[in-house]
DNA sequence: TAGATTATTCTACAATCATGGAACTTTCGA
DNA sequence: TCGAAAGTTCCATGATTGTAGAATAATCTA
Protein backbone atom coordinates (compact mmCIF):
# COMPACT_ATOMS: atom_id res chain seq x y z
CA UNK A 1 0.00 0.00 0.00
CA UNK A 2 0.72 3.35 -0.97
CA UNK A 3 2.06 6.36 1.74
CA UNK A 4 -0.61 8.50 0.91
CA UNK A 5 -3.13 5.74 1.92
CA UNK A 6 -1.74 5.62 5.22
CA UNK A 7 -1.85 9.19 5.43
CA UNK A 8 -5.48 9.17 4.26
CA UNK A 9 -6.59 6.47 6.38
CA UNK A 10 -5.01 8.75 9.49
CA UNK A 11 -6.86 11.72 7.84
CA UNK A 12 -9.91 9.90 8.02
CA UNK A 13 -9.30 9.45 11.90
CA UNK A 14 -7.88 12.64 12.65
CA UNK A 15 -11.34 14.69 13.51
CA UNK A 16 -12.49 14.33 16.53
CA UNK A 17 -16.29 13.68 15.89
CA UNK A 18 -15.47 10.99 13.06
CA UNK A 19 -13.13 9.15 15.22
CA UNK A 20 -15.97 8.92 17.73
CA UNK A 21 -18.30 7.81 14.96
CA UNK A 22 -15.55 5.07 14.29
CA UNK A 23 -15.00 3.58 17.32
CA UNK A 24 -18.74 3.18 17.85
CA UNK A 25 -19.05 1.03 14.89
CA UNK A 26 -16.12 -0.44 15.86
CA UNK A 27 -16.53 -0.75 19.65
CA UNK A 28 -17.97 -3.91 20.93
CA UNK A 29 -21.42 -2.74 21.84
CA UNK A 30 -22.12 -6.01 23.23
CA UNK A 31 -19.28 -5.70 25.57
CA UNK A 32 -19.61 -2.08 26.66
CA UNK A 33 -16.87 -2.20 29.39
CA UNK A 34 -14.66 -2.12 26.78
CA UNK A 35 -15.66 0.89 25.24
CA UNK A 36 -13.14 4.13 24.61
CA UNK A 37 -15.98 6.64 24.08
CA UNK A 38 -17.13 6.68 27.80
CA UNK A 39 -20.66 5.81 29.32
CA UNK A 40 -22.81 8.72 27.29
CA UNK A 41 -22.20 6.13 24.11
CA UNK A 42 -22.66 2.52 25.57
CA UNK A 43 -25.98 2.33 25.22
CA UNK A 44 -27.52 4.13 22.24
CA UNK A 45 -30.81 2.92 21.19
CA UNK A 46 -30.86 -0.10 19.83
CA UNK A 47 -27.60 -0.34 17.71
CA UNK A 48 -25.09 -3.00 18.14
CA UNK A 49 -22.07 -3.34 16.55
CA UNK A 50 -19.00 -6.04 16.96
CA UNK A 51 -16.51 -6.84 15.20
CA UNK A 52 -15.69 -10.04 16.55
CA UNK A 53 -17.82 -13.45 15.94
CA UNK A 54 -18.66 -11.53 12.25
CA UNK A 55 -22.04 -10.34 13.68
CA UNK A 56 -21.00 -6.64 12.76
CA UNK A 57 -23.82 -4.43 12.89
CA UNK A 58 -24.37 -1.10 13.59
CA UNK A 59 -26.44 1.54 12.24
CA UNK A 60 -26.37 5.05 11.42
CA UNK A 61 -28.71 6.18 13.90
CA UNK A 62 -26.04 5.69 16.38
CA UNK A 63 -25.34 9.18 15.74
CA UNK A 64 -28.21 11.12 16.88
CA UNK A 65 -26.83 11.67 20.22
CA UNK A 66 -24.12 13.42 18.83
CA UNK A 67 -24.92 17.22 18.22
CA UNK A 68 -24.12 17.17 14.68
CA UNK A 69 -25.96 17.74 11.64
CA UNK A 70 -27.67 15.03 9.49
CA UNK A 71 -25.26 16.37 6.12
CA UNK A 72 -22.22 16.36 8.72
CA UNK A 73 -22.46 12.72 9.75
CA UNK A 74 -23.58 11.72 6.26
CA UNK A 75 -20.13 13.57 5.32
CA UNK A 76 -17.99 11.86 8.12
CA UNK A 77 -19.65 8.18 6.77
CA UNK A 78 -18.20 8.73 3.13
CA UNK A 79 -14.99 9.50 4.44
CA UNK A 80 -14.39 6.59 6.77
CA UNK A 81 -15.58 5.00 3.86
CA UNK A 82 -13.25 6.60 1.20
CA UNK A 83 -10.75 5.73 3.71
CA UNK A 84 -11.62 1.88 3.47
CA UNK A 85 -11.93 1.34 7.31
CA UNK A 86 -15.58 0.62 7.25
CA UNK A 87 -18.26 -0.79 4.59
CA UNK A 88 -21.84 0.21 4.43
CA UNK A 89 -24.74 -1.52 3.11
CA UNK A 90 -28.18 -0.28 2.29
CA UNK A 91 -30.42 -1.84 4.45
CA UNK A 92 -34.13 -0.14 4.46
CA UNK A 93 -33.95 3.52 5.27
CA UNK A 94 -30.89 2.98 6.95
CA UNK A 95 -27.49 1.18 7.02
CA UNK A 96 -25.40 -1.68 8.40
CA UNK A 97 -21.57 -1.02 8.47
CA UNK A 98 -18.86 -2.94 9.75
CA UNK A 99 -14.96 -1.93 10.13
CA UNK A 100 -12.50 -3.66 7.43
CA UNK A 101 -10.48 -5.20 9.14
CA UNK A 102 -7.94 -5.34 6.86
CA UNK A 103 -7.47 -1.70 7.10
CA UNK A 104 -7.06 -1.84 10.87
CA UNK A 105 -4.69 -4.85 10.23
CA UNK A 106 -2.48 -2.74 7.50
CA UNK A 107 -2.03 -0.14 10.02
CA UNK A 108 -0.94 -2.06 12.88
CA UNK A 109 1.40 -3.67 10.17
CA UNK A 110 2.74 -0.26 8.87
CA UNK A 111 3.32 0.56 12.69
CA UNK A 112 4.81 -2.88 12.58
CA UNK B 1 -6.02 8.66 27.47
CA UNK B 2 -8.43 10.63 26.06
CA UNK B 3 -9.64 10.24 22.93
CA UNK B 4 -8.70 14.04 21.85
CA UNK B 5 -5.54 12.46 22.15
CA UNK B 6 -5.52 9.97 20.11
CA UNK B 7 -7.24 12.78 16.98
CA UNK B 8 -3.95 14.16 17.73
CA UNK B 9 -2.13 11.71 17.01
CA UNK B 10 -3.58 10.54 13.77
CA UNK B 11 -3.61 14.30 12.91
CA UNK B 12 -0.30 14.75 13.25
CA UNK B 13 0.40 11.22 10.69
CA UNK B 14 -2.63 12.58 8.04
CA UNK B 15 -0.61 14.73 5.95
CA UNK B 16 1.66 12.92 3.28
CA UNK B 17 4.62 14.85 3.78
CA UNK B 18 4.41 14.93 7.76
CA UNK B 19 4.03 11.17 7.39
CA UNK B 20 6.97 10.75 5.21
CA UNK B 21 9.22 12.48 7.76
CA UNK B 22 8.23 10.36 10.94
CA UNK B 23 8.79 7.00 8.85
CA UNK B 24 12.52 8.71 8.45
CA UNK B 25 12.68 8.57 12.14
CA UNK B 26 10.68 5.51 12.84
CA UNK B 27 12.21 3.18 9.78
CA UNK B 28 15.54 1.34 10.75
CA UNK B 29 17.66 2.76 8.10
CA UNK B 30 20.62 0.10 9.36
CA UNK B 31 18.02 -1.92 7.55
CA UNK B 32 16.76 -0.30 5.08
CA UNK B 33 15.33 -2.95 3.02
CA UNK B 34 12.48 -2.53 5.21
CA UNK B 35 12.15 0.81 4.32
CA UNK B 36 8.62 1.98 3.81
CA UNK B 37 9.59 4.69 2.02
CA UNK B 38 11.10 3.42 -1.06
CA UNK B 39 14.82 3.60 -2.20
CA UNK B 40 15.02 7.27 -2.70
CA UNK B 41 15.17 8.00 1.32
CA UNK B 42 16.58 4.74 2.31
CA UNK B 43 21.23 6.45 2.09
CA UNK B 44 20.47 10.41 2.98
CA UNK B 45 23.56 11.86 4.21
CA UNK B 46 24.93 10.36 7.24
CA UNK B 47 21.51 10.08 8.83
CA UNK B 48 21.02 6.66 10.66
CA UNK B 49 17.21 5.77 12.53
CA UNK B 50 16.38 2.50 14.63
CA UNK B 51 13.44 2.15 17.41
CA UNK B 52 15.30 -1.65 17.84
CA UNK B 53 18.19 -2.07 19.64
CA UNK B 54 18.41 1.46 21.09
CA UNK B 55 20.68 3.59 19.26
CA UNK B 56 17.48 5.80 18.32
CA UNK B 57 19.03 8.61 16.02
CA UNK B 58 18.52 10.88 13.63
CA UNK B 59 18.54 13.98 12.28
CA UNK B 60 16.52 16.91 10.90
CA UNK B 61 19.37 16.80 7.94
CA UNK B 62 17.65 14.08 6.42
CA UNK B 63 14.59 16.10 5.72
CA UNK B 64 16.79 18.07 3.18
CA UNK B 65 16.01 15.76 0.24
CA UNK B 66 12.50 16.31 0.48
CA UNK B 67 11.41 19.56 -1.91
CA UNK B 68 10.23 21.51 1.33
CA UNK B 69 11.24 24.79 3.36
CA UNK B 70 13.07 24.69 6.22
CA UNK B 71 10.52 26.61 8.51
CA UNK B 72 7.70 23.70 7.16
CA UNK B 73 10.01 21.27 8.43
CA UNK B 74 10.69 22.93 11.50
CA UNK B 75 7.03 22.77 11.44
CA UNK B 76 6.11 19.69 10.96
CA UNK B 77 9.01 18.46 13.68
CA UNK B 78 7.11 20.30 16.41
CA UNK B 79 4.20 18.67 15.39
CA UNK B 80 5.13 15.48 15.40
CA UNK B 81 6.80 16.33 18.73
CA UNK B 82 3.34 17.67 19.93
CA UNK B 83 1.61 14.89 19.43
CA UNK B 84 3.87 12.51 21.59
CA UNK B 85 5.08 10.96 18.56
CA UNK B 86 8.84 11.83 18.69
CA UNK B 87 11.01 13.26 21.09
CA UNK B 88 13.87 15.52 19.89
CA UNK B 89 16.97 16.72 21.88
CA UNK B 90 19.66 19.38 20.53
CA UNK B 91 22.71 18.57 19.85
CA UNK B 92 25.44 20.76 18.51
CA UNK B 93 23.14 22.65 15.55
CA UNK B 94 20.78 20.29 14.72
CA UNK B 95 18.59 17.54 16.57
CA UNK B 96 19.12 14.15 17.96
CA UNK B 97 15.39 12.68 17.09
CA UNK B 98 13.73 9.28 18.53
CA UNK B 99 10.47 7.58 18.27
CA UNK B 100 8.12 7.43 21.26
CA UNK B 101 7.74 3.41 21.20
CA UNK B 102 4.81 4.36 24.06
CA UNK B 103 2.83 6.47 21.89
CA UNK B 104 3.07 4.12 19.05
CA UNK B 105 1.83 1.39 21.26
CA UNK B 106 -1.03 3.68 22.78
CA UNK B 107 -1.88 3.88 19.04
CA UNK B 108 -1.66 -0.34 18.57
CA UNK B 109 -3.54 -0.98 21.91
CA UNK B 110 -6.18 1.38 20.79
CA UNK B 111 -6.89 -0.28 17.66
CA UNK B 112 -6.65 -3.73 19.58
C1' DT C 1 -51.53 7.26 -1.41
C1' DA C 2 -49.75 10.77 1.74
C1' DG C 3 -47.04 12.15 5.35
C1' DA C 4 -43.09 11.01 8.15
C1' DT C 5 -38.42 9.46 8.41
C1' DT C 6 -33.78 8.85 6.73
C1' DA C 7 -30.01 9.87 3.93
C1' DT C 8 -27.68 12.56 -0.03
C1' DT C 9 -26.19 16.43 -2.47
C1' DC C 10 -25.42 21.27 -3.26
C1' DT C 11 -23.92 25.48 -1.52
C1' DA C 12 -21.75 28.41 1.65
C1' DC C 13 -18.77 29.87 5.31
C1' DA C 14 -15.68 30.16 9.20
C1' DA C 15 -11.73 27.81 10.90
C1' DT C 16 -7.73 25.26 10.32
C1' DC C 17 -3.69 23.85 7.82
C1' DA C 18 0.46 23.34 4.84
C1' DT C 19 3.64 26.04 3.08
C1' DG C 20 7.34 29.65 2.20
C1' DG C 21 9.84 34.04 2.96
C1' DA C 22 12.11 37.19 6.00
C1' DA C 23 14.23 38.28 10.17
C1' DC C 24 16.46 36.47 14.08
C1' DT C 25 19.21 33.21 17.27
C1' DT C 26 22.44 29.77 18.14
C1' DT C 27 26.33 27.06 17.03
C1' DC C 28 30.25 25.63 14.33
C1' DG C 29 34.65 26.34 12.20
C1' DA C 30 38.23 28.97 9.72
C1' DT D 1 35.98 37.18 15.76
C1' DC D 2 33.27 36.67 11.76
C1' DG D 3 30.87 34.33 8.26
C1' DA D 4 28.35 30.13 7.26
C1' DA D 5 25.03 26.75 8.56
C1' DA D 6 20.94 25.11 11.07
C1' DG D 7 16.75 25.95 13.29
C1' DT D 8 12.89 29.03 15.12
C1' DT D 9 9.45 32.42 14.97
C1' DC D 10 6.44 35.68 12.81
C1' DC D 11 3.57 36.68 9.13
C1' DA D 12 1.00 35.92 5.04
C1' DT D 13 -1.59 33.16 1.76
C1' DG D 14 -3.92 29.72 -0.89
C1' DA D 15 -6.06 25.27 -0.08
C1' DT D 16 -8.60 22.17 2.62
C1' DT D 17 -11.87 20.96 6.07
C1' DG D 18 -15.78 20.59 9.35
C1' DT D 19 -20.06 22.09 9.67
C1' DA D 20 -25.03 23.31 8.72
C1' DG D 21 -29.14 24.58 5.98
C1' DA D 22 -32.07 23.81 2.06
C1' DA D 23 -33.62 21.05 -1.55
C1' DT D 24 -34.11 16.46 -3.14
C1' DA D 25 -34.60 11.32 -3.24
C1' DA D 26 -35.75 7.02 -1.29
C1' DT D 27 -38.21 4.25 1.97
C1' DC D 28 -41.38 3.12 5.57
C1' DT D 29 -46.03 3.10 7.61
C1' DA D 30 -50.65 4.53 8.75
Amino acid sequence: MELSNYARIFKALSSEQRLKIFMMIYDNCCAPEESKLGSEFRFVNDACCSIKGGIEKAFTKICDCMSLSRSTISHHFKELQNAGLITCEREGQTYRCSVNEATINAIKNFLK
